[in-house]
This record gives C-alpha cells, sequence and structure tokens, in this order.
DNA sequence: GGATTTAGTATGGGAAAGCAACAAACGCAA
DNA sequence: TTGCGTTTGTTGCTTTCCCATACTAAATCC
C-alpha cells in the first residue's frame, strides 16, 4: 500500500499542475500561474525553473503592451520530442508521430488481417513503429514514447491486452514486446478511454472535468472522464456502455456479447449496413448499388457515407435512424453523469455529420431537462482517427505527470 | 481558484487519511498505520497526537499476547458526540441520531404530508431534530452536527435543495433554516448519494471503491461511489440512473420525468402496485384483497410483502417481475461502471429478499460475463433506513476529512 | 525622466515529513 | 531472575518544500 502523501508527492502534484496548465493553456507567465494555483511567486518560479531544466516547457518571448513589466511567456517546448501512437483496429492499422502538443507530423494508415494472424499483424505494425522512429530521427527529435490503444480489455499496469473479442487476441504482451524491440517507454490502452485522453488532451474537451467519450465502430465503446480523470472500474473494464439492454425483444439481432437487444446492436456500424440492406431489398431508388459497382466496394460506411454526401435518401435515413437510436442510448448516460460534454468519435464518426441532428433531437426528447441542458454533443475533431491520436495522449499524459 | 497543494493541504490529507483508516479498521497501532500508510513512524505519532488533541480517537488498550512490546490500540473516541441526520420521504419523516461509528442510539419515523405542506413539514422536521438533540444532550453528548437527505437535486455548498419533483418543493434553503433554528452544522443530500456514502462508511461497502448504490422507492435513484468518492457530474445532479429510455412501446407508463420508456417504471414500487392491480382483476385467488381489508390499508409495499411473507402467488411473481426489469438495468450499469459492489436499498428494499433472486439472475444473463463476475449485488444492512443513516453519514464524512 | 505598475528573484523562516537513535515494554529462555 | 530479542513509540535533528517579504527589473504613463 501506499497512499498516503509526503513533501515528495507535493512538489510532484505541484509540478504536474503547472505543465499541465502550460500544456492546456499556453502561453502563460509565472504570475499567471501564481494567479491561477494560488501558489507563491517564488514558489512558481522555482517548479518553472525544474520544467524547463526537465526540458518539458521554455520562455518563448515576452508579453509586451500592457503596464508594467512584461511577462516572460512560458510554453510546453516544441523540441522536447515526439510520441508515436498505434491504434489496432479490427481491419487497420493507424499509426501517427506527434510532438507534445499533439500536432501531427506524421501518419500512416494500412489494411491488416489484424483479427486473422496476430504475429503477422504485430511484426507489421512492428515495422510502422520502426519507420515512425527513424523518421523522427531524421527530424532530429528523439522519441518520448509509444502508445498502443486496442480494443478489449487491457492491463494499463503491464502494458498488455487482456481479451479482445473483436480481434479474438488474449493476453497479449504489448509493452514487453514492443519496448523490447525498440526500446520505447510503451502504454497500452483501450481504445476508447486513450480517445478520451486524447480529446481531454489536445481535442475538444481540454478543459471539461466531466465528459464522456463515445467511441463508434464495430461496437460502441465509452471513455468515462470523471472528475478530471478517467474513470477504470474495479478492474480497469468500465465504459462498455454499448452493452445496456435497450430492448429485448426476441426479434433482434444477436450482439457478439451473446446477448439480445444490446444498445450497441442498433447503432454500430452494422446495423446501418443492415438497414440499407434492408431497405435496398424493396426499393431500388439508391444509388448505393451504383457506386458499390463502379468501386468494386463492400457496403460500408465510408460507401454509405459517399451516398448520404449525393443526397441518397435511404443511406440518409439510415444514419438518420442510427442517430435516433444512439441518441435514445446517449439520453440514458446524460442522466446517469450529468457530464458538460459528450464527444462522438472513432470509425463511425465519419458519418457523424449526418447523425448528430437526430443523436442531439432524441437527446433532447429523452433525457432529462435540468441535466440535458447541461450537456453539449460534438464529434471529435479527430473523427475516425480519435484512438491514434489517444494513444499518444496516453503517452503524453504519463510526461505531464512528472513521476 | 485553489487547486495547488502547499504544506497544510499535505498535512490535511494525511491527518484525514489517518482518520478515515481507525474509522474503518479500528483498533490500529500506530505502528500497523506507519506500514499501511508507509508514512514514518514518528509522522504517525504526530498525526495520532492531533487527532486525540482534537477528541476524535482516543487510545484504548494495548495488545498484548505477541513477542515484542505491545501496541497502543486507537479507535474512533466513542465519546466524541452524536449525529442527527433526517430523511424526507414523500409521505414520511425520518430521523435517526448515532455516534461517530453510526450506532443508532435514538430514531424516529413519522407519517407526514411532505409532499403537501411545505411549511407545515419543515415545522415538524425542526420538532423532530430538537427532540433529538434534547435526547443527546440527556445523555451527555454533544451534536456534531446535522445531516439532512432529500429526493431531488441539492446545492451541497449552499445546503439548500434545488428542486425536488416528487414533494413539490423548489429552493428550500434547509441549512439556512435548520442552522439559525438549531445552531448546528448543517449538511444536504441527496437521498441516493447519502446513502452511498453512510455505506460507505456504516455499511456493506466499506473499503470499496467502486459502487452504486441503487436508492429504490417512488423512483430509482442511484449514488455513484467512483475511484473512493461520490461523483457529482457537472452541476450534482449525477445519478439519474432510473430515467434510461430501456423500452419505448408507446403502451408504456408515463414516468413523472415525462417520457416513456424510463427504467424505474419498470421496477419502482408503483410498477409492482399496477402489476398487482392487473392480477387482481383477473385473478382472485391471492390474500391482498383479504389483507387490504382486515388492515383497512391501502395497497403498498409493505402490504404486498405481507402477503408474500404468506406465500401469496401474485405477491411473489409481482416482485420476481419486478427483480427482472430491476436486473436488466443493473446488467447495463455493471458494464458501464465494472463496479466491485451494487447495493440496494431505500423504501422498496423491504421486499429485498423477494426481487434480489431474480435480480441477480437477470444480472448474470445480460451483464458481459468478465465485469459481472467482479461485482456483487446486496441488500443494504440499513433497507429503508439507508437515507437516513446516509445523512448522518454526510455529517461524518465531513468530520473525518477534518478541514 | 520620474512615477507607477507589474514581473520575477533572493533570502530567511516555518511547517511537515523523514531519519536514526533510543527508550519502553513485553515474551522467552537460560 | 536476569538478560536477550523483538516490537512499539518517542525524541531530536535534518531535509524538503512552500511562504512572506523585500528587492530588482523592465516596461508604460504622464
Amino acid at each position: 500500500m501506499k497512499i498516503a502523501a509526503d513533501q515528495t508527492s507535493l512538489r510532484t502534484f505541484n509540478l504536474s499542475l503547472v505543465a499541465r496548465l502550460i500544456h492546456s493553456q499556453a502561453p502563460l507567465s509565472r504570475a499567471q500561474l501564481a494567479a491561477m494555483t494560488n501558489l507563491n511567486k517564488s514558489t512558481i518560479s522555482s517548479l518553472a525553473d525544474e520544467l524547463i531544466e526537465r526540458g518539458l516547457i521554455c520562455e518563448t518571448g515576452n508579453n509586451f503592451g500592457g503596464t508594467g513589466r512584461p511577462a516572460i511567456l512560458l510554453e510546453v517546448n516544441p523540441n522536447a520530442g515526439f510520441v508515436v501512437g498505434v491504434e489496432f483496429g479490427v481491419d487497420f492499422i493507424a499509426a501517427a508521430t506527434t510532438d507534445i502538443l499533439g500536432n501531427v507530423v506524421w501518419r500512416k494508415h494500412e489494411a491488416a488481417r489484424v483479427a486473422g494472424d496476430q504475429e503477422q499483424t504485430i511484426a507489421q505494425t512492428l515495422e510502422i513503429v520502426k519507420e515512425a522512429v527513424a523518421e523522427s530521427r531524421r527530424k532530429k527529435r528523439k522519441v518520448l514514447g509509444l502508445g498502443i490503444s486496442t480494443p478489449g480489455t487491457v492491463d494499463i499496469q503491464k502494458g498488455s491486452l487482456v481479451f479482445a473479442p473483436n480481434l479474438h487476441w488474449r493476453d497479449v504482451p504489448f509493452a514487453q514486446i514492443f519496448s523490447e524491440q525498440t526500446k520505447l517507454k510503451v502504454f497500452v490502452e483501450n481504445d476508447a478511454n486513450a480517445a478520451a485522453i486524447g480529446e481531454r488532451l489536445f481535442g475538444s474537451a481540454r478543459r471539461v472535468k466531466d465528459f464522456l467519450f463515445v467511441f463508434a465502430g464495430v461496437g460502441i465503446g465509452g471513455g468515462l472522464f470523471l472528475d478530471g480523470k478517467l474513470y477504470r472500474g474495479k478492474n480497469g473494464y468500465a465504459g462498455e456502455i454499448g452493452h445496456s439492454p435497450i430492448m429485448s425483444e426476441p426479434s433482434q439481432n444477436l450482439c457478439h456479447c451473446g446477448n439480445r437487444g444490446c444498445w450497441e446492436t442498433y447503432a454500430n456500424q452494422y446495423s446501418i449496413i443492415q438497414r440499407i440492406q434492408a431497405r435496398l431489398e424493396v426499393k431500388r431508388a439508391s444509388v448505393i448499388p451504383q457506386l458499390m459497382a463502379e468501386q468494386n466496394a463492400a457496403l460500408d460506411i465510408p460507401l454509405i457515407k459517399q451516398a448520404a454526401d449525393l443526397g441518397d435518401r435511404e443511406a440518409l435515413d439510415s444514419f438518420h435512424e442510427a442517430g435516433q437510436a444512439m441518441g435514445q442510448g446517449l439520453a440514458g448516460l446524460i442522466n446517469i453523469f450529468n457530464p458538460e460534454k459528450i464527444v462522438i468519435g472513432g470509425p463511425l464518426s465519419v458519418a457523424g455529420e449526418y447523425m448528430l441532428p437526430a443523436i442531439k433531437k432524441t437527446i433532447s426528447q429523452y433525457a432529462m431537462p435540468g441535466i440535458k441542458a447541461q450537456a453539449t454533443i460534438n464529434l471529435s475533431p479527430f473523427g475516425a482517427d480519435a484512438a491514434v491520436i489517444g494513444a499518444i495522449a496516453v503517452v503524453v499524459d504519463d510526461l505531464l505527470a512528472l513521476k
């Protein structure tokens, strides 16, 4: 057990506090930081010196214009280094490199048989990571760490995947494998959780204490950011928001969790594809079959989104219906969490603009008036990349913890 | 803003830590505390001295028997004083007095037209509180504070009720009224939240970091205890777990929130009464009409519970069905929160033993295997009194915070 | 160009936890 | 009975870290 606070943890806490403030609200002067934190000016000076010493922040010019002595502005050191992130999807590997502020400097998206061949996928991923590291080296930046986000449950202490039903993977010691091969500090996190951290550090939830990240794709996962930190539950499994039984008619689709009536079966990618298929069977006035033929492509979300872009009624209606289902589930979550914000991201969110109106309307119908008025709903600025950026954010979050 | 940590907050943190450990795991020696907290022995001595000085804990004998010098055992000072708690129900006022460990020394339960006449109800409550205080004085104990729990949303800073739809009350400055009249330190909290704190301090969730208190009665409210503290959401409205839309057939009951299909309409008190009424219309083989006639009583939960005690099929089946509905909602919550525990209490829980088997069975059907295996479900040891005890716990929690 | 204002630094002090040595209080065994 | 080992708790000193105050620095304003 180690729960008490000593002088060192006090220092660490304040160091981290100042680092996070500068990260999220730069540029800031020492005087501003003192006012914001209620710490003494001299204490702030000492903390800032240490952060500069560590290379995390730097002075970046003066703030002329006002009366009095101009402030020396502090901001995150843009030369501190790069961070590499990797996301495992069901049928792709996504990777990116950013600086500490989340500015993307390199990215890659490769199709992969992730759910098929584990060994080959890891080998393929290692190549991508090595490419990212080489690229960083070429730009004369050191790599501060590697973040990995994956569907399924994760042991963040060990840095291993516990079980990902979608991938059919179990007990994969990612941290061990990747740190051995790359000598990097490796972090592993669930995709929705990672995306939530990404949204908090780099995205649309920067100063938000209580928000939910809804990661929509093959399923619907949730990253619960509560009271200023990610909530993981007893074993790190929290956030399985997609499996609330909202309907239980036997007619409904079997969820991959084995039950019927799970919320996500009404609002995930496949539910939309199904809606389209059902519509195409009875009605042919849609550009979708044509698009599929032209592009020799399967019926997937990007394709349906193209159809919607062309004004296709069936595509638009399907997104609308899925949006309603999404909104119904989110209404319940809003009542439960009284969040300040709900952010929607993940693969399905490429069609977000077509779903959002229905989502908002349904929420406003079902959520309790006093609570829903407090919550804003928006799409993640990272869209389908939310989990890659999130993987990077996990690393940056550790840097800012200054442990 | 005041977010940073200084020496004083360090001391407070450690003082509170030691106080809570002693409160929850007494008796403990200084040496044990040092081992548990990783604080230095001398630091623990200093902290213990201060807690003794403040009258919160005391030395209580030695731990002979082992090898080496016997330890001096520390425990909560039983003479520190009493705490008074009050719960507003829809049609009753409940009050109790306990010591700091939650041992009840006095209690009172009065019928009242709470939802009817606000002024009269408050006057009636004041009388009860004064009686409790007089009783404490008679026992030569000082009263350390007054806790008030109420349905609806609460402003805990101001100590006022914001809005309680069930009571038709709005903007009631409880803290102001009661502290003026009694000179006590007054705390106000939502009933489900209070009950959760009570369960954590005195009940079945003592060392549990992540659990949900389900307060079942007129509605179904939730107290969310996450990461070792109560989660309140952006505005303190979190925990409205009863209003997740789980079904939306137009046939269903209108919820008092204005929607149809809310989970709580399938599992609250009224849903059970309705089930019974429907059954009695088509089938007469029940002792319920007879009980109602004998006792000249309305059809309410205690009466239906009596019928169940007599083996009445209709009563048992109705509880069973409501238990299934309850379980369906709880399954979703388990998936969302990955809690260590779910505790069910509140007025409806007098019939808990008849609902629990169905609840557990439904949960085990609908919740995800890996997650549900981690969660135990149990009834609150305080049953229908959970919110009164909770009101007291809110006061004790403040005492243990040592602010 | 001096007054004013705001920013940041230097110095000494105080609070809190750590460390190490020591005293206290028991069991045990010779 | 006495000495030893063992564990507990205290004491005095040290270290760490933040705070208060005074001071220097560097701009604007008049």
